[in-house]
DNA sequence: CTTGATCTACGAAAGGTTTCGTATATATTT
DNA sequence: AAATATATACGAAACCTTTCGTAGATCAAG
């Protein structure tokens, strides 16, 4: 499986929020939270169509590009991995540390709880 | 803030558990993962006493080394910084993710379900 | 004290990511 | 058609992380 890097998985976000977006889009997007240089996002997504992470097709002048991986998997797998190499594998772990320094009120555990039974019954059938 | 590296974050939660170690000993642990050899360990541990991760000491000929920066903020920095560049800064998009990931296990259930309960004796008193 | 074993320090290579400058191609406008 | 604006392609620099080889220091044993 792909794990996109820090500035692949930002132009993914903003992909998979959009459906589709040309280089100008996507790079406008990015320089609402920082400072990056058109050719730097051009480059970046030309090398995540080369890694499979993106198609694209021509518009005129231009390309279009979208995401070729799945959003849902791709964050699934970036999680099991935080909570491999942070937790030991335990998710609970990764809960605790969650919830750990902070106050969690009671309408939260309920809605936790109801997650579980939720989960439990989709995996029982 | 610090982020350790991923071979850092390993070598961290070694000495989280033992407390303090000589680099033999967390170069034994680390190869009971996989094969890493022991100036490279060394080289790290060495990068991470510069950057202030850890402290050492001379016992002897060789040095032990223990952590400077605590387990519970760092992690807590981990997830913030997961939670922010994954899923948008929104802790339930991680939640909502968590829990629709069917390789959650039976156990690992257990282990919520008992720490919500923990969660909710202290907050009834 | 010399030998051998172990540890440290240093430097550098290898691999990957991010960045952008420059040259070239393509479209639009006048 | 020429000039302008916009896009792409390419290459390379800058930076970071990880890796380990080698040389020199330190300690223990004979």
């Amino acid at each position: 499986m792909i794990s996109p890097t820090p500035a692949e998985l930002e132009i993914l976000n903003i992909l998979w929020n959009s459906g589709e977006a040309k280089t100008q889009a996507v790079n406008d997007e990015l320089n609402l939270l920082r400072p990056v240089g058109y050719t730097t996002t051009l480059k970046t997504m030309q090398i995540m169509t080369e890694k499979g992470l993106l198609g694209r097709h021509k518009d005129g002048k231009s390309h279009v590009y979208f995401p070729l991986i799945d959003e849902s998997d791709t964050k699934s797998h970036l999680l099991d991995k935080i909570i491999q190499s942070t937790f030991g594998g335990s998710t609970s772990g990764l809960l605790m540390q969650l919830f750990g320094n902070k106050t969690v009120s009671q309408e939260e555990i309920v809605q936790i709880r109801a997650f579980l039974d939720d989960m439990e019954d989709k995996h029982n059938g």
